[in-house]
DNA sequence: GGAAGAACTGAACTGTGGTTCATTTCTTAC
DNA sequence: GTAAGAAATGAACCACAGTTCAGTTCTTCC
């Protein structure tokens, strides 16, 4: 044997790879996924095209890899700020408010992580995402349940309708193309609108409820 | 001159245009966009693939029109629902209902119209189907406030985060792809989630307020 | 230094589906 | 019936990505 990967090596095609990542995440992040071709990718990562294919097996698997990253990090922030000891309201404002910012912060990056059309296989990627959304805020009222700040009711669809709330609100075609206005009244409507949703507890028109 | 299109013509020309377009609409309905191609919606329509080019410029024209005509279908049955002279929680319990209810029937289409990846120009009809959709509900909470029976709040975002919680809990990937639980219950559940997200009159805390 | 073999390159390939257009069939009007 | 011209046909065409791979460059190790 006359070659094996040195260290070094290794390290270098760790970066490339890593470097092919960013680079695919900042072309999504700037024009959305048709703007992120593969030889694009390449291109911006100073690589050639077939070099990609050198450390995923196809575009599909790439961006799924971008997505499951850039939306680790989102879930990640709102379930860090829904957690703690506060009561559930101010848990949830905070929760909503992580969100929202981040979300108007990095307006093309959240559209490509929740609305975007996307292959078949990273759109696998985004139900995942969602669902974690989803259950972060599930989590939340189900704490609220048992601290007996809720009533018990449908809490999965109580946590789907609120991310699909702050989706539209946010990154849909419903969003303004231009916020006109301040994003912090708009965040402050936002959580606002999704407290009132919050089922009160002596609220016992409901007329049923779901078990966990 | 030696030819000049005869009534009859012309009637049967509006027919087979019509046929490919309800070939088109069942196409998406049963399998959604991917499933209506060109080719696959001229055979449906007993015509050769040319001949949809003599009645469309192209496929997302012709596809625009088809969502155009779902979608108006769709807009007016919400509209209709949520006019009358009751109280506006009422007339916004019989406007969710009617969205969810025909939604769940027509999953499909349903998904197609709201969700699925799909043309650009196709995108932009869409984009105009659920602006009418929070325009139906804005009309609504706009009367609302005007008969004193809301505050004066953000309606444009009451209403966009409505649309937003309809579709992410009925046809958005965190729906249940298989409707265990009874839809009158998850209809039951979602209007209550909208009448419990509207302002109530004596709330204050809303902190602001923008005009129309 | 040089042989063995991996990593890189990018032009060529490919598969998919929308679109075209020369040909055929059908309508109209005389 | 027949000429003029429209409508229908469907196989061929084309554009556009994603993918491949033979040739080149770079690493390793003796």
């Amino acid at each position: 044997m006359a070659y094996r990967r040195t260290e070094r090596t290794e390290a270098r095609l760790a970066q490339t790879r890593e470097r092919v990542l960013r680079s695919a995440h900042e072309l999504i992040a700037t024009g959305g996924y048709r703007a992120a071709g593969v030889a694009a990718v390449a291109a911006r990562a100073d690589v050639a095209t077939g070099t990609v294919y050198r450390h995923f097996p196809g575009k599909a698997e790439l961006f799924a890899e971008v997505f499951r990253r850039a939306s680790q990090r989102e879930v990640d922030a709102v379930t860090q700020a829904s957690t703690g000891e506060g009561p559930v309201q101010e848990r949830m404002a905070a929760a909503v408010e992580t969100f929202a910012r981040r979300a108007l912060r990095g307006r093309r990056l959240a559209w490509a992580l929740i609305a975007e059309p996307v292959d078949p296989l990273v759109e696998a990627e985004r139900l995942c995402f969602r669902r974690a959304y989803r259950d972060a805020f599930s989590t939340l009222l189900e704490d609220g349940v048992r601290r007996g700040e809720l009533p018990a009711h449908h809490l999965e669809l109580t946590a789907a309708a609120i991310v699909g709330a702050l989706a539209e609100a946010l990154v849909g075609p419903l969003a303004p193309a231009a916020p006109d206005a301040d994003p912090d009244v708009l965040i402050a409507d936002l959580v606002a609108f999704c407290l009132r949703a919050l089922p009160a507890r002596k609220d016992l028109s409901d007329g049923h409820q779901l078990p966990a």
